[in-house]
DNA sequence: CTTCACATGCAACAGAGTTGCACAATTATT
DNA sequence: AATAATTGTGCAACTCTGTTGCATGTGAAG
């Protein structure tokens, strides 16, 4: 409980029960989350614009990052201390297609590739789709 | 121009004015397009309906493939003979933060990476976002 | 040139995401 | 502890994206 108002408190955040509510799903449930889910999740409590205005939010913040996905956006937590300034990620996403999550493997890197000339990368997204352990 | 009704009659398609018209958009602008591009540059000859459907039928035949972009869907070229069957993509895309543009990088591959036991990966996306050279 | 299967356009709908504004809650100030 | 300033929330309305059903049009095969 009172670990979410630190998170908020350091990421420069008012404290407010859809914040904590919010933050505390994405700790609980270890997956990437759409707005849907936490609407699904937390659609009776909370307006579906202030889900969406509080995930816009974390995302400014450096708290969540977005999870690219062949049927859409999700959002995951951000899992060193990312901040308005910096959103470093250089790690792998992996899709289950028989379960539908979707996970961040943090312990793995994308290995460096070598671009062609002129090419400047700043940012790398790799996403795996596949089956995962709990279904294989 | 016959070059288009050999592509479409190769993945088993009529040839159609709008199947050939989307298929020549693709293969002058080079880089990815999402539907909203190709409305744009079609839309007046044809309905937002069958632009989508157009492209869904791309999709199945092996024509297209999806690009995944932090602010949405685009669909690029298969540059192998993909077919209904097989649709098999290692390669990357660069996103260039400047134009907006988002490519395909063909000659470039996925470097294997060693999975956690129990993960069965099936398909490989990534996604650099960066400056093209055009833009540097 | 006719027939059959398939492609297209239209209308209507469903879902995702955004914006403006009034009101409510939080934080800072005294 | 009370108030003012700031920021968040709910509601309504809207836009944009994508889908579905159905009637009509068009392409390919005989």
């Amino acid at each position: 409980m009172d670990q979410l108002r630190e998170t908020l408190k350091g990421h420069q955040l008012r404290t407010t029960t859809c914040r904590e509510d919010v933050l505390s799903t994405f700790i609980n449930k270890k997956n990437a989350l759409s707005h849907g889910d936490l609407e699904g999740a937390l659609g009776e409590n909370y307006d579906r614009v202030t889900i969406y205005r509080t995930l816009k939010t974390f995302l400014e913040k450096g708290i969540i990052h977005k999870v690219l996905d062949d049927e859409g956006l999700r959002y995951a937590l951000c899992s060193h201390s990312c901040s308005e300034e910096k959103h470093q990620h250089d790690h792998i996403h992996f899709k289950c297609s028989a379960c539908g999550e979707t996970n961040c493997l943090e312990t793995l890197h994308i290995p460096s590739i070598q671009l062609p000339n002129g090419y400047q990368p700043e940012n790398f997204n790799l996403l795996i789709q596949g089956v995962c352990p709990k279904c294989n």
